[in-house]
DNA sequence: TCACCTAATGACCACATGGTCATTAGGTAG
DNA sequence: CTACCTAATGACCATGTGGTCATTAGGTGA
């Protein structure tokens, strides 16, 4: 975490280093990024950096731990609204992760980068931190659902259920640069994972 | 493509560079790879490896291509088992793919890097090289199905069955450690997969 | 033995990295 | 104005990078 001096410091300059990590860990591997490029997008000295933060991986966690704890928020506004079986419920759940996404695209990719590059040197660090939330979490929104008559084991409907929905994120997420409307994009990527919950649904329901 | 020089070598000096460009490749990213430690596992000067290949990319491509090459061979031989429906023809599939994955972890874990990490500053060079193979190829497999009552379009049963597939996998190799004996990976891994798909053919086929 | 050729080599280059530290700038108290 | 303090800074350091090139080693023919 960040030494006293980076809080002492007013909220505008605090926010350009702040969104200059962001900006530069979404973009790049924990390795890749240059504490140089995000001095420079920050306008700070290279000295004071490393006087607010001891080093280069208390930066990272510093960004990381903010980047979760607003997804955490976003998503916790949503849980009064998760309501039906598991299947209503996968539904808006991936409704209000997708529309934080399409409004916080560098928060989206760090994230994304810092739990999937399992082969990155920072990794393992990564999910010893996180290890109480991330699936578990998932899990729990889940949990939220009314019982209800399924023909399978319910770990593994939840498993099929989650494969299937990373898997059309990725593949919609890759073609969503075609899409000039923001809600053109929604419209579309609701109507089509609908379509694919429906058959889902028919499927795996007594 | 190496320079003439390279197909000019001993087998065993090929060998030993195209190794140890396949560990390095395989371990790190294309940029956090080093051509001084390639150098080094292969016990040749650095001044040769750029007489043999033009630059870190040409390596690179060399490897990859050798890589894929393998991979098509080895699924060429499994063509003539494709037999029966879709869910059938996966299961098969995924066991060659596995097995040649228990037998390659250096290669699989290369074409994972390669096609996966999308920000990577090679990615798009790779895909671009490789356009006509990836994707398509699955379904060309796929394309060996007896055609089937299907409850729905056959592409998003496909998708669905890919995704299951996709995830099944990863979460599966996550956890392989455990296993000592290989024989062991290879039973419980073909006995588990089975009921996915058995939920899947259940629940999707008319 | 000598001259010639080519393949192999590692010292070397310019550049970028994470991190340090002596210096400076700017505000405050007397 | 001076003396003091602290926060900010960028020149600097050791290390590592992809890539080069003058030198060397070793084989061949006369």
């Amino acid at each position: 975490m960040p030494k006293k001096l980076f809080y002492q410091l007013d909220i505008d300059k605090r926010n350009r280093i702040t969104d200059a990590g962001l900006i530069e860990f979404a973009q790049y591997s924990y390795n890749e990024a240059s504490t140089n490029s995000i001095v420079k997008k920050a306008s700070i000295g290279k000295g004071s950096l490393f006087k607010y933060f001891v080093n280069k991986e208390d930066l990272y966690f510093y960004i990381l731990d903010y980047v979760i704890a607003d997804l955490g928020k976003n998503l916790k506004e949503e849980l009064p609204k998760l309501k039906g079986d598991i299947f209503e419920i996968i539904l808006i759940y991936a409704e209000a992760e997708f529309n934080w996404y399409i409004e916080n695209i560098d928060k989206y990719n760090l994230l994304k980068r810092a739990f999937s590059d399992d082969s990155s040197s920072i990794y393992k660090k990564t999910v010893e931190r996180y290890k109480l939330t991330g699936d578990s979490f998932y899990y729990k929104i889940l949990g939220y659902s009314e019982t209800q008559a399924l023909k399978w084991e319910k770990e593994k409907v939840l498993n099929v259920l989650k494969w299937v929905l990373e898997g059309f994120n990725a593949k919609f997420i890759k073609k969503a640069d075609q899409y000039s409307n923001i809600n053109d994009i929604k419209d579309c990527y609701l109507e089509e994972l609908k379509k694919y919950i429906e058959i889902l649904k028919e499927g795996l329901c007594e």
